[in-house]
RNA sequence: GGGCCAAUAGAUCAGCUCGGAAGAUCGCCUGCUUUGCAAGCAGGAGGGCGCGGGUUCAAAUCCCGCUUGGUCCA
């Protein structure tokens, strides 16, 4: 960072101080002298009841206000993104307005939708969320108002940092109605992404409202490298200047405006705003990262407003959980909104994250709505911005609906945990660290419901999500597979998106690398989307395998002697073409069938479609019901009878995303300018690379197989359709054939038949096992009378044939009195079994030490019955004639 | 994507530390008692211990892999 990257024309010519903080050392300027840089510590919040701009905005407002300055300043106002940034693969959730630019705008790929342009755009962050409804300031999901401009090496400059700073003064000053002097921009040096470049922070009454990012670097392991592209990234806070401009005690205050009185009423909170208003202002100064920091904040506040701790906790306590339902009731409408299924894992772990949080608030405050009831407020709020947001309303409700209910369902498991645990605790033991770890990571179970639910004490350690976040450090990092297949070889022309029933054609080699050919055009689809490569043959010789590397197709020919120039005819089966398209279009229908019957959180997480059979994996909260299978099943097919003329377009990016919206990407991120777009009208339209019937007629029966829930917010559907899904029905027709046939039953008969037939195969067996029962009781009747009596004990010796139950006659014969039985059996292996009656003192496991000694093997038991085993099966007869001599021998 | 917990009778769970003939409670069935119900008493049925390997004479129990569910973290 050098001085000189802040040398603006802007603060030069309108007579700006460049001033230095005595607390921070950081530079600012500012049209008037100021001793510290304005931003907490240094300073704190003046704004609180003395609001710095001509009126106070409600969040609209103030969105509009900026949106119409920029306007109205040569900027296009262009709609938000959505909040799941699905157009990237490198993170879940658009956390910033210049996240919807990267990477194809930053890095030159594709034109920005506008040049300069503006934007509110929605975003959620989750890395402060233990901080939200306590620092006033904090939240998960916030907007982010921007303007930016994106300049190209090779064309005139649009503006950059001195218009940038230009313009942010005239929206305070001009459009707020700020006095000038007041507002101080701190320099500052960014970095993020792998970029970087100076920035300047705008420090308004104690508050950072904006910052102005000039990115302009790439960070490279070699070194600092200046980027074709010169970027403007604003942003500035939605929220914090709608706190500014009214002035309220905390920005939910401001920003939640009716639904927190509403819930203040309903939980019957009453408070005094001066504790708030301190309470904020401390907060401000201090970076809250720890309990222990969040602590020292209220300690602070109560000192300042001369109450005791426990005081204001209970007038600050409940506020904080109203908030927290706030924020988080807030960021779900809007994240299910845009299609995240709460779950276990990725993305829709935050949106549970939210849920649990909020109803624990809720729980807390003693609330009896339903959370979804909260989330319907927030939705209406919104329903004027996002247009969309209104028709999902229901889908929405739904899915916090059902969440609720998941919760609810941890919370009686835990119960129950909870419960159990007592049983092993003595009376007034407790448990602590340890054991709370495990009921919250592996049980969901935090340390308060833990307490409350438990009859026994509960000490919670002070570090008690330290030591959480201790136990889930440093995984190892998974290894980047690379394709391996040589770059730098020329472009394929695609045959197969000109005519998909094109089979034969003419080719020539330009490259042979081992069996691996490129040629200048081809008819074979390579792998891609889910869809598997077509098969064939190239010179006579068979096709293995077809991938596509940039935009070079690489085919396997092993034992192929191709050149470089050869003349080559390729042919491709047509057939399995057929069934590939078939399954494609078909998993289209089904994906948009489902979005129609099931709700807008529907979205495609992975595909495969094979010759055999294929699948589409969607986003959904529960596994398919039968009922809702044959209802899929039969949309689907209604959509191929209408038999509809699918459209295959390659349109710019832009267009592409103004016409269909984002739902576009399904199957992820696509790169390139130009996106190719394949649509079924009035059923579904995605980017996607694959072959498709051009009409749905074509796609022939479609046979939903079965579904899967494949993990949480998941279920896979496995289907077939063309000519596959006739086999499968005459697969089907045949098994049931094969079925009524083998039971001498007509066909309708058939599972009445199995159900009978299985019915009488358990009786059999029961029957069977009542019977060997029997016989062991007759047979130790007779062994009986073969007892040898040893000072007074019968001992009974028998070696079993096959098929007698040797655990069944040694039960009955010790069910007796005055008995000692040793039954063994000698084939395969030898098993010895001892037991005796429990007026018998002898030691079992003694006597079948002695035997086991002869026979070899090892055994041992307990002191009324042993068993033992292996050794040689020939000596088992010679150790169980001496067993009288080891009873006498042990009984002495 | 990674970590942790769990899977035993129709349901809820014990048993697993330390390997040795599969248990409890509720529910179900039969009978008795009661005007009837709730219940009480007596008896009974119900289990491939998630799946697959391994160790062992012997595995619900120990080891490895998988499946399914739960949960925390990114």
């Amino acid at each position: 960072m050098r001085e000189s990257d802040f040398d603006l024309e802007f603060f030069n010519d309108n007579g700006f101080i460049r001033q230095s903080c005595p607390e921070c050392g950081r530079a600012f300027w500012s049209l008037e002298e100021w001793g510290t840089c304005g931003e907490p510590p240094c300073d704190e919040y003046s704004f609180i009841g003395d609001p710095p701009m001509d009126s106070p905005m409600d969040l609209h407002q103030t969105r509009e206000a900026f949106l119409s300055f920029f306007e109205e300043n040569g900027h296009e106002r262009i709609a938000r993104y959505p909040i799941v940034a699905r157009w990237r693969n490198d993170v879940f959730f658009t956390q910033a307005s210049i996240y919807d630019f990267q990477p194809y705008v930053i890095d030159g790929t594709i034109e920005p939708p506008a040049n300069p342009l503006t934007i509110s755009q929605t975003c959620v962050r989750f890395n402060d969320i233990d901080n939200v409804g306590k620092t006033g300031r904090h939240f998960t999901f916030f907007e982010m108002l921007a303007h930016h401009v994106f300049n190209r090496k090779d064309r005139e400059e649009i503006y950059f940092k001195s218009k940038t700073a230009e313009l942010c003064h005239r929206f305070f000053t001009e459009r707020l109605g700020t006095e000038p002097g007041k507002l101080r921009y701190i320099e500052e040096w960014w970095e993020g992404g792998g970029n970087s470049g100076p920035c300047l922070e705008v420090i308004l009454d104690g508050v950072e409202v904006a910052t102005l990012v000039f990115m302009m670097y790439r960070e490279t392991p070699e070194g600092r490298e200046m980027m074709d592209m010169q970027v403007v990234d604003t942003g500035y806070g939605l929220e914090r200047i709608c706190w500014v401009s009214q002035g309220s005690s905390s920005a939910y205050e401001a920003v939640f405006g009716s639904v927190v009185e509403e819930l203040k009423g309903l939980a019957g909170i009453d408070y005094d705003p001066r504790v708030m208003k301190e309470y904020a202002k401390v907060a401000g100064m201090t970076n809250a990262r720890t309990a222990a920091d969040i602590r020292r904040i209220r300690e602070d506040t109560a000192a300042r407003l001369g109450m005791s701790y426990d005081e204001l906790m209970a007038t600050v306590g409940p506020l904080e959980d109203v908030y927290v339902i706030c924020d988080h009731s807030r960021a779900l409408a809007v994240m299910l909104n845009d299609a995240v299924v709460p779950s276990n894992v990725q993305e829709g772990y935050f949106a549970r994250l939210l849920v649990r949080r909020a109803l624990r608030s809720m729980r807390k405050l003693g609330l009896s709505l339903r959370l979804s009831e909260v989330v319907a407020k927030q939705v209406d709020h919104f329903a004027e911005v996002i247009p969309e947001i209104g028709g999902n309303r229901e889908d929405i409700l739904n899915l916090v609906d059902v969440e609720e209910d998941r919760y609810h369902d941890t919370l009686s498991r835990g119960r129950q945990l909870v419960s159990r645990l007592a049983k092993d605790l003595a009376p007034g033991e407790g448990i602590g660290g340890e054991k709370l770890i495990e009921l919250y990571d592996s049980h969901g179970l935090n340390p308060e419901i833990v307490a409350e639910f438990a009859d026994f004490p509960v000490e919670i350690p002070d570090d008690f999500y330290i030591q959480v976040t201790s136990r889930h450090e440093a995984a190892p990092e998974g290894t980047d597979e690379t394709s391996g297949l040589p770059s730098g070889l020329p472009e394929t022309y695609p045959i197969y998106y000109e005519d998909m029933k094109e089979s034969e054609f003419d080719a020539e080699v330009v490259a042979a690398i081992g069996d691996d050919v490129v040629l200048d055009r081809t008819a074979f689809y390579p792998e891609g989307g889910g869809q598997e490569w077509d098969l064939g043959s190239i010179g006579g010789l068979p096709v293995k395998q077809v991938v596509k590397s940039g935009r070079t197709v690489f085919h396997t020919v092993p034992g192929h002697s191709f050149k470089e120039g050869d003349r080559v005819r390729g042919s491709i089966d047509l057939g399995r073409r057929r069934q590939l398209m078939s399954h494609h279009t078909a998993a289209h229908v089904i994906n948009g069938v489902c979005q129609r019957m099931f709700g807008n959180h529907i979205w495609q997480a992975g595909a495969n479609k094979g010759t055999e059979s294929a699948r589409l994996d969607i986003t959904h909260y529960e596994n398919f019901s039968h009922e809702q299978i044959l209802m899929i099943e039969e949309e689907s097919n209604r959509a191929v009878m209408d038999d509809i003329p699918t459209v295959i377009e390659t349109i710019s990016r832009d267009e592409a995303e103004e016409k269909y919206g984002f739902r576009l990407y399904q199957g992820g991120a696509v790169p390139g300018k130009m996106i190719r777009v394949v649509s079924v009208p009035g059923v579904d339209a995605e980017a996607c690379g694959g072959l498709h019937v051009d009409r749905t007629g074509k796609i022939g029966p479609i046979r939903i197989t079965r579904s899967k829930r494949i993990q949480d917010g998941v279920v896979r559907i496995e289907y077939v359709s063309g000519m596959a899904a006739v086999k499968a029905m005459q697969e089907d027709r045949d098994a049931v054939a094969a079925i009524s046939e083998e039971l001498n039953v007509p066909r309708r008969d058939v599972k009445a038949a199995v159900v009978r037939t299985r019915s009488e195969l358990r009786s059999a067996q029961k029957a069977l096992e009542a019977l060997k029962s029997e016989m062991s009781q007759n047979a130790s009747g007779d062994l009986m009378s073969k007892a040898v009596d040893v000072g007074g004990i019968k001992v009974v010796c028998h070696i079993a044939e096959e098929g007698e139950d040797i655990d069944e006659i040694s039960k009955t014969l010790s069910s007796q009195q005055g008995v000692v039985a040793v039954v063994a059996k000698a084939y395969p292996k030898p098993r010895v079994l001892v037991s005796r009656s429990k007026d018998v003192d002898i030691d079992c496991r003694e006597l079948l030490k002695e035997i086991m000694s002869v026979v070899g093997g090892g055994g041992g038991g307990k002191p009324d019955f042993a068993q033992g085993g292996g050794g040689d099966p020939k000596s088992v007869a010679d150790a169980m004639n001496a067993v009288s001599d080891y009873v006498g021998r042990i009984s002495k």
